[in-house]
DNA sequence: CGATATTAGTTAGCATAGCTAACTATATTC
DNA sequence: GAATATAGTTAGCTATGCTAACTAATATCG
């Protein structure tokens, strides 16, 4: 017996090309999606930035412009912003008067949730030609992705 | 015998929930992937448009518009800067003089083909770790979303 | 205790990217 | 040849990203 391993992994250059695909494949069915958000009447920073808040509950500012991946200063404006909607409530900290926890009104829920009901039915809406064969393939390299995004670097 | 009808396809329920879970997936995947663009330098509108130009040839301005489901006035500017910086060139049509058509010049194929080797290599150094199996998962998905893609709407 | 350093967030100012409304310039149509 | 349609631009607004320089509060250390 000569062979001791399989060949668990895949070559570079298919490795490759399957980056290239998904990263285009992503791209496009994101751009599509994104479409839906306009009706909001809200930018997608704001959104994301909202459903952050809505999903993981109150954040202080400084986890929230860490969870977004945006500098301090932006996620200043962004915050102003949700602010001035009636979409989040700040409060300062009681034992450090720097820290400002940031959290979603229920108007903000609200708005969020039904956004997110708009964009959700509207793929799902596409989806729906799928086959139940096609539709777990589907959820299957979802699992696989969402692993892949937790253990990141 | 009483069951005419096999359910080929998944129930309003499931979809949904398919929907949501490919959404998030696919942005938190774009959201760390794009990260890697910035180190060319130029804004993600004009990467996209230049990958447009470099990969399906020259455009005309509205075509060229019409592909990134961008408004004119957009595409007016982004193609500004694209030539500012001698990423593309402008030859206005013989036949008709309000037609212009835009093309890379080979230093923005260049840099294109750069940025998307960086890009795509980052995403590969992710997938690499995923088993053969689990690869061939992933693109039998992605055949099944380039599909939708290919027939949206 | 008080000077200094660190931390949390803001302000100012710049670039990109999206939009609409109003414009110019060229073609087409009647 | 006058009216209309088409291709793109300009002006001006909003939103989102950044860095550099700031304020204010807390923590540290002599």
């Amino acid at each position: 017996m000569t062979k001791v391993k399989e060949t668990k992994f895949a070559s570079r250059r298919e490795t490759i090309a399957a980056a290239d695909r998904l990263h285009s494949a992503a791209i496009h069915l994101l751009r599509r999606v994104r479409k839906q958000d306009e009706a909001s009447g809200v930018g997608p920073a704001q959104l994301s930035a909202l459903s952050v808040l809505v999903f993981s509950g109150s954040k202080t500012f400084g986890k929230l412009a860490a969870a977004e991946q945006v500098k301090p200063p932006t996620m200043s404006r962004v915050v102003a912003s949700l602010r001035r909607r009636r979409l989040i409530e700040i409060t300062i900290d009681l034992h450090d008067a720097r820290c400002k926890h940031i959290q979603a009104t229920s108007k903000g829920t609200r708005l969020l949730q039904q956004g997110r009901k708009r964009r959700i039915r509207y793929l799902a809406d596409h989806l729906k030609t799928l086959t139940t064969s096609e539709l777990s393939k589907l959820n299957a390299t979802v699992d696989i992705l969402d692993r892949l995004l937790r253990d990141w670097r």
